[in-house]
DNA sequence: GTCTATAGGTGGATAGAC
DNA sequence: GTCTATCCACCTATAGAC
């Protein structure tokens, strides 16, 4: 402890997250981590117990901040509609700020069923999802949302849009004809204005967009 | 060629499926599809070039199904509202009916960035894409869909629920309370109809569903 | 706290008998 | 077509000097 929070600790944490992230658990190395960290190898094992140790404190540093930042917009304290709006507005920002996120995740689920990050999934159960669960049931209190969609369900849709155009990106840029590199990030935040259009039109009883 | 087509080279592409899509590419053993096959694995490389050829091959096969049974659920037949009930509901049926196909998609996404799939995926863009595109463009021009989305962005909202649904169904089990296994197929199925319905009161101009 | 060296195990791939 | 045996590279993890 050198440093504020152990600088050694960090660059190995920043280096595995990016590591994890793009290449995956098993196919990252610890002399791999050690180069990208400037760090020798060896030390992974001083600071953590091991890779899997390693691994999980680079899922809980990152969804931390997740969560932290995650239920603020969806408080209560504007209209629901306005509030689906800015929430997936605040997606594609968070998700263009930090592609690492969406790959762990993605790789979480398909490598190890969410088995790792079931505290942070269990935190998301309890905090922003059901935040936005509220969100539409008081919608569809107040008139304003049609009553014959089920909230959960409709949460779903309404989150689903975003993170499948960031996850599946390469495949989407090919079906728009800009090749797997997927278009500029404006290309993100466009669709994701239309994904809160295309939701608050779905919870609309008029299919205006309140 | 003993068989029809070769039942050794058919066990092997069988294994090696199940095996890529459950644990990935490179945590995939040679060893292990011999295993899992009940082929020598040496045999492996009589059959294919190595153990990417066989993945590619892998690919190939399982996408060759999807695509010759894919458009034909929006071949303009039927109208627009009515084949985006039918595509949604053939999605969480081939979904559940073969595991491995989003399995492998999205480990080809965050693994190489679609790399390996390009061709599946260029033949998806000129066909199923292509046709979900236009079934929405012609419910605009017919009246029966808003005009101030753009078909492109639509047709990814539409089809974007049902493969989050399943590719988060760790998430989403817990989100529901259901514990990571996700809950039985029928919860799979109820949400693919309020996907449909989902999308069909974002697209409908009077919030009705058609 | 940081390093070198290495043990112990497993990976993909090949040679060559049958 | 199928098998055994094996090469060589690389992995995680540890022992121990500094």
């Amino acid at each position: 402890m050198s440093d504020v929070l152990s600088s050694t600790r960090s660059q190995i944490l920043d280096a595995a997250e990016g590591l994890f992230a793009r290449k995956g658990y098993d196919a990252t190395t610890i002399k791999e981590i050690g180069r990208a960290s400037g760090v020798n190898p060896a030390l992974l094992y001083y600071y953590f117990a091991g890779k899997e140790d390693l691994y999980k404190a680079v899922l809980q540093r990152l969804f931390d901040t997740i969560l932290s930042q995650g239920g603020a917009v969806l408080d209560g304290s504007v209209p629901p509609a306005e509030a689906i709006r800015r929430l997936l507005a605040l997606q594609a920002e968070w998700l263009l700020a930090r592609p690492n996120s969406y790959r762990l995740l993605v790789r979480e689920m398909v490598d190890h069923d969410a088995r790792h990050a079931q505290e942070v999934m269990l935190q998301m159960a309890a905090g922003p999802f059901q935040l936005l669960c509220r969100v539409i049931e008081q919608g569809q209190q107040s008139g304003a949302f049609r009553t014959d969609l089920e909230p959960r369900f409709a949460a779903v849709s309404t989150i689903a849009q975003v993170v499948y155009f960031f996850v599946f990106r390469p495949a989407v840029g090919i079906f728009f004809g800009q090749g797997p590199a997927g278009g500029a990030d404006q290309t993100a935040r466009d669709f994701a204005r239309h994904a809160g259009e295309f939701a608050l039109s779905a919870l609309s009883p008029t299919g205006k967009t309140a």
